[in-house]
DNA sequence: ATGTGCATGTAACTGGTTACATGATTCG
DNA sequence: CGAATCATGTAACCAGTTACATGCACAT
């Protein structure tokens, strides 16, 4: 728990700031977008949202249909946002891996602004310091040359290229208009950064 | 062990493919690229090499050394070629994420030509087809907008068209020069999909 | 002596998956 | 009557991390 390694109970909990949802609903979300971070399995998904209930960080609300079964629809406290807040503007190890970044990015509506773009940065210097490294290994590679390592190495390169150019972008967007509204909106002014 | 998910024991078996290692280098190199695919800690390195020499698929040699602490190096055996082999030419899971992907990339040395190059278009249409994906929610977006979704999604998209770029490329090279010595080499023709 | 880097290892724990079980409701 | 989808859940297992322990060798 300590320097935050994202799990399912935070997504969870980020996902529901957004609009209370069932156990259902969530996978289904997360299936969608899989490829990019994974879905949990129900496995650890149910678990997770009764761990959320027993500690007052969300409720539930049993939802009858006449067409489908009763679905369980959780609805995040204000302890749990509070709790996510807390959590989500923790520092981060330094070499977070790809998914765990986009993860905090989904739950990006939970950051305070100055929080958010610090966060941007760190990322966009962690890549670059990043892409140096590969550069010189490929650099160092040359004949020899493993067909595997050099494509992984290729590989790593393009994608750091891709958040470099993303994190330019939104920390561009981020800067130029200092205060949007939508930015600020759900950014009740927790702890005054 | 069934859809071939990428972990420590083959990652490490097909490190040492390309030349004995000791753990302390597996580690060492494994770091330089733990933002893109992470590095094990040290608590399930040394238990893997333990079971691959248990398995027969890779012998030790103690190497002495005046001026530091002895090295245990790892080599892989004739056996462990071939299970690595027939590990890595196995269907993936349809949504494999990035990590998972590179891991098996570097292995990629492993694989016959035709394996390599079914991999990727495999990867190809599972990426594009993800893509549409994420356009459409994107699209599907707009007004009310989640800025953290918003981020991420875009996110999504652009390591997409970084990993497309990056596979369209490798797929070009490995298309023109038909028949490389160094590919050629290990590939025993396996179940041609 | 004590500290730092190299090098290997272990035990307890955690977070998650797999595979299964359950049940309601609709469709053919 | 199954089969399919919606919906929730559990228990056994597993891979990996954390935090620790060990020991060599060289430098201060």
């Amino acid at each position: 728990m300590s320097t935050s390694t994202v799990n399912v109970r935070h997504l969870v909990l980020g996902l529901l700031t957004q609009r209370p949802m069932s156990g259902y609903d969530i996978r289904k979300f997360l299936r969608s977008l899989s490829w990019l971070i994974g879905s949990p399995s129900s496995g650890s998904l149910y678990p997770a949202l009764r761990a959320l209930l027993q500690n007052g960080l969300v409720t539930v609300d049993v939802v009858p249909s006449q067409d489908k079964p009763s679905r369980k629809v959780y609805s995040i406290t204000e302890a749990g946002r509070q709790t996510l807040q807390e959590w989500v503007e923790r520092p981060v190890a330094p070499d977070t891996p790809l998914k765990a970044f986009v993860m905090r990015l989904i739950l990006a509506s939970n950051f305070s602004r100055a929080g958010l773009i610090a966060h941007l940065k760190q990322r966009s210097s962690q890549v670059t310091a990043h892409r140096a490294v590969l550069e010189q290994m490929i650099r160092a590679l040359d004949e020899k040359a493993d067909l595997g390592q050099r494509l992984a190495l290729n590989y790593g390169l393009a994608i750091a290229g891709a958040e470099l150019g993303c994190l330019d972008g939104a920390l561009d967007q981020l800067l130029e208009e200092p205060l949007s509204e939508e930015v600020m909106e759900g950014a009740r002014v927790t702890n005054a950064t």
